[in-house]
DNA sequence: AAAAGGTTCAACCAAATAGTTGAACTTAAT
DNA sequence: ATTAAGTTCAACTATTTGGTTGAACCTTTT
């Protein structure tokens, strides 16, 4: 009764930041626990096992994250507004979360089948309003006849690509953190340009 | 003196395997004696430790896979062919390696430490002649202004998204193996334009 | 064929790590 | 105040896992 929602709480974002940092298989229970500040079997009597905690963040970080693209690739904005949209989104979803892309792929690619379960119980799926949007530029001559599926994929690659292959990034080009911040946001005024340069159509030639 | 190197290979090639699908933290030392088909103790008495092995493993990954990219680059060819020529390099190296991205993604964010020494102590550099390349074609007017550095991580983004986000994608399309496969060799052709679009100049307006 | 040195493996060991327990403590209801 | 139910924690257990050992086994050298 006396704190009940405080320590779960605890619990779950000192969990959250342990797993993505270091993944299922790298986190201990015991780093969790030193990171909420609290007793190792607190973990056990809330949330009964590592799986299980485990798989209460994915959940959520999947909760909070897929719904906001979805929104953004579902408005009825026009297509250059939209992916300036969704760029923000992103941005702003990694400027907090700078761990989560690179936890999503480490997981998605350890735990195919649990990720795809998860996928379908949560109802994630693209928004059809986007491929179609996609399909009517291209039927309209605005756009380079394009596999909707690939324009997809080239938008969030450049989007999150950055983000993952940080370490990478920074020691090529010799970056420090700061140095690497303002490279990001000044790639983020680019980003919009590229995306839509990458399905636009020769004007002449 | 009986099979010392088929032995010392075995294991080598066992435990690629399974740092590749596992990562250092996920990979056990009996998975690898499974994999080898070999006695547990084999792996301690050719390499010491799991981290030597791990270590041997990754430097072995890294010597493979960077200098063929770096070759790429840092070749004469007119930027068109050359970026067709590094397209066809990261497939090659895809086809056959499918775990290696997202591998080397997750161990370069577990210890970004030792991925910096080993990227020092290789001396894996971005050839100069490609960052030259790039503003050159800037100065000429060929290419809209960007940052090299934009323009280069686009490139890798574009090639090695779609293998690092392989169960998303199957699960969000509603793809088999076989259709991943022949969706990604579909996508090899567009992927140049897709490329050299991202700086591409306005030609009319 | 005997000696020497490298190779293999079953059985162990020690450390790390997930999970359990029972007693003490806190809070809220009666 | 007493009780009942939820919460906390130190100490403990069971299991997993990296690593070791010593004896048996080849292969080559002499």
């Amino acid at each position: 009764m006396k704190r009940e929602k405080e320590t779960e709480e605890k619990i779950f974002d000192a969990a959250k930041k342990v797993f993505q940092r270091s993944g299922y298989a790298g986190a201990r229970m015991q780093d969790i626990a030193d990171e909420a500040d609290i007793n190792k079997s607190m973990l056990h009597y809330y949330f009964r096992s590592k799986d299980k905690l485990f798989q209460a963040v994915l959940q959520e970080r999947m909760r909070k994250f897929f719904p906001k693209i979805q929104q953004a690739l579902g408005s009825d904005k026009p297509l250059d507004r939209k992916i300036e949209e969704l760029v923000d989104t992103y941005y702003g979803i990694f400027k907090e979360n700078p761990y989560l892309p690179s936890f999503v792929i480490l997981e998605m690619n350890q735990h195919p089948a649990r990720f795809r379960e998860m996928v379908r119980s949560n109802m994630i799926e693209i928004p059809d309003r986007f491929l179609d949007q996609i399909r009517n530029e291209v039927e309209k001559g605005n756009i380079r006849p394009v596999d909707p599926r690939d324009f997809l994929i080239n938008t969030i690659a450049l989007c999150v690509f950055p983000f993952m292959a940080r370490p990478m990034i920074q020691q090529l080009f010799g970056m420090e953190e700061g140095q690497f911040l303002s490279f990001i946001s000044n790639r983020k005024e680019e980003l919009p340009a590229f995306i839509l340069n990458t399905v636009r159509k020769d004007t002449a030639s």
